[in-house]
DNA sequence: ATATATGATTATGG
DNA sequence: CCATAATCATATAT
């Protein structure tokens, strides 16, 4: 068939369109347009039956036409406009309409089948339950006002806590409404976007056959499209808190020793409570303020009442775990405050300013009854722990090595006073010397 | 470069 | 929530 032929001769580019067009073509058989010129100019072949006697006119006419289709986009939108209007008022539009639709029914069906529902993508889910578990998704709890009021609650208690944490929320909160915010974005631009290719395909639909099913694949493919880059999106969002999680973890982790003299201080604190070193809650916060007022000098090295916990965790089982290891620092420090007590003492007694080369007492405050008290408790707890090996509740599982090694210095058995005279004899170490000259101090009041 | 010290975190139990 | 014990990871000493 000579129209067969010459569709098949159309370029690459137009042979997809064409080929519809001839299918529709052949199926409608003799039926043309033929005697209706259209607006615009162009003319449709005239009525030929199909004894193939005029196929060079025919040939001419369809050159035209293909000419036409193909300079299409050489003619301004108003003269598109007015000749898609004209096709519609075709007489004919609806009859080859419905033969259009039939067309597109047959090889539509065959179009469609391969894609249809795809199984919820699994990394897509992994994201979605790492977001929820993030807090990222999930209910809104209102940003600033959560922060404000998870502050407010852990003011009482964990307040260090709170604080430590608190800029990781809030850039987790800035990551959580920027995720929000673009969803919300997407959402919408899809929703537009999807109302505006249905109003699209309704429009067209009144010149090509468009099917309930195709609007419906074109959705799909649009939902689809729409959330491969909502996936993007939450993809994008787990990284950064990710990055985020371990900036932030990282730097907890970075370990800064505490100033020499916060570490003095709560070592004095432990061997001066020895057979009890668990601070109460108020202890704690006092240590920590004197620590951080102690190195304010340095970067805002702010020790809270949580790393006071932490040192006192740390310290108790390290100490228990190697005593021996601990006895020159704790001798040192049970010195010191021995010395200081026994200042503390005699200037009480003599009314006047004992100072000690040894110990400038520049950090220590006497003049508070607390540390009076726990200096009086340190004497009585000191002794007995260096010459029992164990006191209190604070029980050393191998308090053996400690027993021995006092012993060894002191092999009588421990009497008050009497004790501090025996092992006068045997000052060896300058530290010891330094603990047992303060204990001798010790009876002056 | 290796060893030790140390602050922080985690796991577990009350 | 607190204590302990183990462990991590870094800081500092050797």
């Amino acid at each position: 068939m000579s129209f067969s032929i010459c569709v098949a001769q159309c370029t690459d580019s137009l042979a997809a369109t064409m080929d519809d067009q001839a299918r529709i073509m052949q199926s409608i058989g003799g039926v043309s347009l033929a005697g209706h010129s259209v607006q615009g100019g162009m003319a449709l072949p005239p009525p030929h039956g199909h004894d193939g006697t005029d196929g060079d006119g025919r040939k001419q006419d369809i050159g035209d036409i293909l000419h036409q289709i193909m300079t299409i986009t050489d003619q301004s939108l108003d003269e598109a406009q007015a000749k898609k209007h004209g096709l519609n008022c075709h007489r004919m539009k609806p009859a080859l309409f419905s033969v259009l639709c039939e067309i597109k029914e047959k090889t539509g069906l065959s179009i469609r089948g391969a894609q249809e529902e795809d199984p919820p993508d699994p990394q897509l889910m992994r994201l979605d339950n790492m977001l929820l578990a993030e807090g990222v998704a999930g209910p809104e709890k209102g940003g600033g006002s959560a922060a404000a009021a998870a502050a407010a609650a852990a003011s009482g208690g964990a307040a260090d806590n709170s604080i430590e944490h608190s800029d990781y929320r809030a850039k987790l909160t800035q990551i959580r409404q920027i995720y929000h915010t673009e969803l919300e974005k997407y959402e919408q631009a899809c929703n537009e976007f999807t109302t505006h290719v249905m109003n699209l395909l309704r429009e067209q639909s009144r010149t090509r056959p468009i099917s309930p099913k195709e609007i419906e694949r074109m959705v799909g493919i649009i939902h689809r499209k729409f959330s491969s880059i909502q996936m993007q999106l939450k993809q994008s969002t787990c990284e950064a808190v990710m990055i985020l999680r371990s900036r932030f973890l990282d730097a907890r982790r970075k370990r800064r020793n505490f100033s020499k003299q916060a570490t003095e201080i709560l070592n004095e604190y432990f061997y001066s409570h020895l057979s009890n070193p668990y601070p109460s809650e108020e202890a704690k916060e006092e240590l920590a303020k004197k620590c951080s007022i102690t190195v304010s000098q340095g970067v805002g090295s702010t020790i809270t009442v949580s790393q006071v916990s932490n040192w006192f965790g740390n310290k108790r089982i390290r100490y228990k775990k190697n005593i021996g290891k601990f006895q020159e620092e704790a001798n040192l420090y049970a010195a010191k405050t021995a010395v200081n007590a026994a200042q503390a003492a005699a200037a009480a007694v003599q009314n006047s300013q004992a100072n000690s080369p040894t110990t400038p007492n520049s950090g220590f405050q006497m003049k508070d009854e607390d540390f009076q008290l726990d200096s009086a408790e340190s004497k009585n707890t000191l002794l007995s722990n260096m010459f029992t090996g164990s006191s209190g509740s604070f029980n050393l599982p191998n308090s053996g090595d400690m027993f021995l090694s006092m012993q060894s210095l002191n092999g009588d058995s421990y009497q008050g006073a009497q004790v501090g005279a025996n092992v006068q004899s045997q000052v060896g170490s300058t530290n010891q010397g330094q603990f047992l000259s303060a204990v001798l101090v010790l009876p002056v009041y």
